[in-house]
DNA sequence: GGAGTTCGCATACC
DNA sequence: ACAGGTATGCGAACTCC
């Protein structure tokens, strides 16, 4: 079962090496041959003897390989569904394919070139089947050095490799680590502990002896060079940090983990080691070739390990989980405690100036937690890595790192075969600039509430609507016409760059919206198996679809997408549009009254009329939608709240406040559900909204309203309550304009404190003097006390007046009344 | 120097 | 750079007199 891929040249060719587990549980690496290639899409009227005889005597030298034409293969394939002539070219090595490509642009008869861009470990895994986390068997030889030594790990170089149905579950080993420094900088400090957690006697095979890996239970240690008395057992005292990383190296290589995982250990951890082991002139041989981590570029660099799969667990959930967390922030700590429900102990990091003994302990302590806690996460996003890997055909490393615009893309990519098709070439530096540079174009339709209190609503709302869009018009790249017939789709009329008009898509469907049409009934099916049989593996599978049929709609309109198509993205949004106007109509022609509407979904009063009557409407609005269309019933609701915008005139959109008939509460947009206020307007807000909705009338909120006015004049509010964070998106530098978090974060950098961009900047607003508001920005520490007044006028006021304006209660002088009194 | 307006920015909804 | 557009609302920074 290969779980890690990565790829070695040997005398000039390329092979792709595998390391995965064998049956019996045994680390093995298998090395495959692979024959790189692209391919050569030929004119109608080419001349494809002479293009081939050209193309053979193309030669690229470089410095250190000669790169030929291996051999070439005429074939009848598709491009964008298009039946063409294409000529396969296989040539000596991948990383020269570009440069062949190139040589053979001009030549009389080529149309295009394609997938020379493709990486060579995704080419391998499509052309060669042999996918992530799959069972095979594999005939070939053990193998000498291939220019790759593995120490005590068999080696095979494969003849042959067929997959096997069988359904042995990979359960990985894993081991999770993390380090704690005294600055935060990679390179600049010292690292004090590193700790490792594992479970051991899970499966894998170890090697028995070194560190007592092989048996059962728990595996932990914390590894320092600071000292201390009457430290528990699983710290282990080095000598300097130079004999910490070695031991630290030791460990992990013993461990024989399929997985070492870490929080954020891309960005810190593995670089920040590698630095140390640099500066103290210890060789980092992490991984099984003992070469140590390789890093690639990118906005973040990702550290990768040969035999070991590195997985920093933050970017995983940051680009494809955190969208179903409540989680406001992605600290280890809260994602922890959402989805392990572990509260993670703390350490006051002050401390460090002054450590005495028992202060280590707690160091130590917090140290290993941070591996414990992330261990268990690991454990609990593992299925949905696995599935994820599975279903993207894509390595455990890659798919931990990609955004959702790659899922979907490495999805396509994987399946093109399929249809025949040589897959479109990724777009360069200038076209992406192009694509961004035309701008935005229509979004989808948000109705304008009307203030009030609302009893007894309904909403519907359609499934996957941008998906079923697609997959029911066939919108896409390839099947979009300029004009129409009766072998096409019509868009509806829409502003396309400033040009009103209807655009067409073939009916003959193509392989973007069939692939699509897949992905959505995939969703359906494994969603009906997680409800029959509900367990995390189900759960996983059902979840991934689901995330790759939400994301194909921004796919098409993503600037680096290999199917880019702006005309498909803008279409699709106008038949989105089309559609839930034509719902609202109906609707409304049915004798309801219209409440809220936005996108994909419509709240309105049930009036007099009965449940049934709502499914029998319902029922007959699905019989009159095309393809595969579908509206939902989303829930009855027994009261609903809308408010006016703030200052202006007009209903406010995406805010809203929903109780159900079981007294469940939805609130949607509200300064309740932003971060960025204080947790006194957030939880004052909320505890308001709720009483309107249970009781019907403002009367208790009221009530509420003027005890906490009270309570924050008589300065009875915890300073707790009144933090305001808001992250810091950019370095500080950046900023044009210097709000009050941009001011706070300037002052925690004069005290020393490391700000980094990410980071939520937490600060309150003081009493003093100044224009602006960011003149009274304090931090946590400060012996300055809070501003009564910004907190009524600019906190309490803003979120309050709105909601009690409905029932034409004025607040503004219960919030701010006896300030006036006070000042005459 | 103050009032009014625009713009930068963060964060939400779907 | 790493899915899209729509929307609210604060506070700073500008314009204008």
């Amino acid at each position: 079962m290969p779980v890690d891929y990565d790829y070695f040249d040997f005398d000039g060719r390329n092979y792709v090496r595998m390391i995965g587990r064998d049956g019996d549980g045994k680390k093995v690496c298998v090395v495959d041959s692979y024959d790189a290639n692209f391919y050569v899409i030929l004119k109608r009227d080419a001349d494809v003897d002479k293009v081939v005889k050209k193309i053979k005597g193309v030669e690229i030298r470089q410095a250190s390989r000669v790169t030929k034409v291996l051999r070439t293969e005429v074939l009848n394939k598709k491009f964008l569904g298009k039946a063409v002539r294409a000529i396969r070219v296989f040539v000596t090595n991948h990383k020269d394919a570009h440069d062949v490509a190139s040589a053979i642009g001009d030549l009389d008869g080529v149309d295009k070139r394609r997938e020379y861009d493709i990486p060579l470990v995704t080419k391998y895994i499509k052309e060669k089947g042999v996918e992530p986390l799959g069972w095979y068997t594999v005939r070939g030889q053990r193998t000498e050095d291939r220019g790759q030594a593995i120490e005590g790990i068999d080696c095979y170089l494969a003849d042959e490799i067929e997959p096997l149905k069988i359904k042995k579950e990979f359960v990985p080993r894993i081991l999770a680590y993390d380090i704690e420094t005294d600055d935060r900088e990679i390179g600049k400090g010292e690292i004090l502990c590193i700790s490792v957690f594992g479970m051991s006697g899970c499966r894998g095979v170890g090697r028995r002896g070194k560190c007592g890996v092989v048996g059962s239970g728990e595996f932990k240690k914390v590894l320092t060079w600071k000292k201390c008395k009457g430290a528990p057992e699983y710290v282990e005292f080095c000598k300097d940090e130079a004999d910490m990383i070695e031991k630290f190296i030791e460990h992990v290589n013993d461990y024989d983990a399929d997985i070492l995982t870490g929080y954020f250990s891309d960005g810190f951890d593995l670089p920040y080691l590698k630095a140390a082991a640099d500066k103290n002139g210890v060789e980092f041989g992490l991984g099984v070739d003992g070469r140590g981590p390789s890093f690639t570029r990118g906005r973040i660099p990702s550290g990768k390990i040969a035999g070991i799969v590195h997985i920093d667990l933050y970017r995983f959930i940051d680009a494809v989980f955190s969208q179903y967390l409540q989680s406001e922030t992605l600290s280890l700590n809260e994602v922890a405690k959402e989805l392990v429900g572990e509260i993670k102990e703390d350490f006051d990091f002050s401390r460090l100036s002054d450590m005495r003994d028992l202060d280590w302990r707690d160091f130590f302590s917090y140290n290993l937690q941070d591996s414990v806690v992330t261990y268990k996460l690991m454990g609990k996003v593992w299925p949905d890595i696995l599935e994820f890997s599975r279903i993207v055909k894509e390595p455990v490393f890659d798919v931990t790192r990609d955004r959702m615009a790659t899922h979907v893309e490495n999805y396509i990519l994987h399946n093109l075969d399929r249809f025949g098709e040589i897959a479109e070439k990724r777009p360069v530096y200038n076209e992406m600039n192009e694509r961004k540079a035309k701008g935005k174009f229509e979004g989808a339709f948000v109705f304008e509430p009307k203030p009030g209190l609302y009893e007894n609503l309904v909403m519907f709302d359609f499934t996957s609507m941008h998906a079923s869009i697609i997959v029911s018009f066939n919108v896409s790249k390839l099947s979009f016409s300029e004009k129409g017939g009766k072998d096409f789709y019509e868009s509806p009329k829409f502003d396309l760059d400033g040009e009103k008009r209807k655009i067409y898509f073939e009916k003959k469907i193509g392989f973007f919206a069939t692939l699509l049409s897949e992905i959505v009934e995939k969703r359906k099916k494994y969603k009906g198996e997680y409800n029959k049989n509900k367990n995390a593996m189900t759960k996983a599978r059902s979840n991934a679809y689901k995330l790759l049929a939400n994301a194909s709609f921004g796919y098409q309109g993503f600037f680096g997408a290999r199917y880019y198509s702006r005309e498909a993205a803008a279409a699709t949004l106008a038949f989105v549009r089309k559609y839930t106007h034509d719902t609202i109509d109906i609707i409304k022609k049915a004798g309801y009254t219209i409440v809220y509407s936005d996108t994909d979904s419509i709240a309105f009063l049930i009036g007099g009329k009965t449940k049934g009557d709502i499914l029998k409407l319902l029922k007959k609005i699905n019989k009159g939608l095309p393809g595969i269309m579908e509206l939902d019933l989303e829930d009855f609701y027994r009261r609903g709240l809308f408010v006016l915008k703030r200052g202006g005139v007009g209903g406010a959109k995406k805010k809203y406040a929903l109780v159900d008939n079981k007294g469940k509460i939805k609130i949607r947009g509200f300064e309740t559900v932003r971060r960025d206020w204080c947790r006194l307007t957030r939880n004052l807000q909320s505890e308001i909204l709720t009483k309107i909705l249970e009781n019907g009338n403002e009367k208790a909120a009221l009530k509420l309203l003027k005890k906490v006015v009270e309570d924050l004049r008589k300065r009875k509010v915890g300073l707790d309550e009144l933090m305001i964070r808001t992250q810091l998106r950019r370095p500080i530098g950046e900023y044009v304009s210097e709000g009050p978090h941009v001011v706070a974060a300037k002052k925690m950098e004069a005290q020393g404190v490391p700000v980094s961009t990410g980071m939520l900047i937490e600060y309150f607003i003081g009493e003093g003097s100044g224009k602006r508001i960011g003149d009274r920005v304090c931090l946590a520490g400060d012996k300055v006390s809070y501003d009564i007044d910004y907190y009524l006028k600019n906190q309490i006021l803003p979120a309050v007046e709105n909601i009690f304006e409905v029932f034409g209660v004025d607040v503004k002088s219960v919030v701010e009344g006896s300030e006036q009194k006070r000042l005459f």
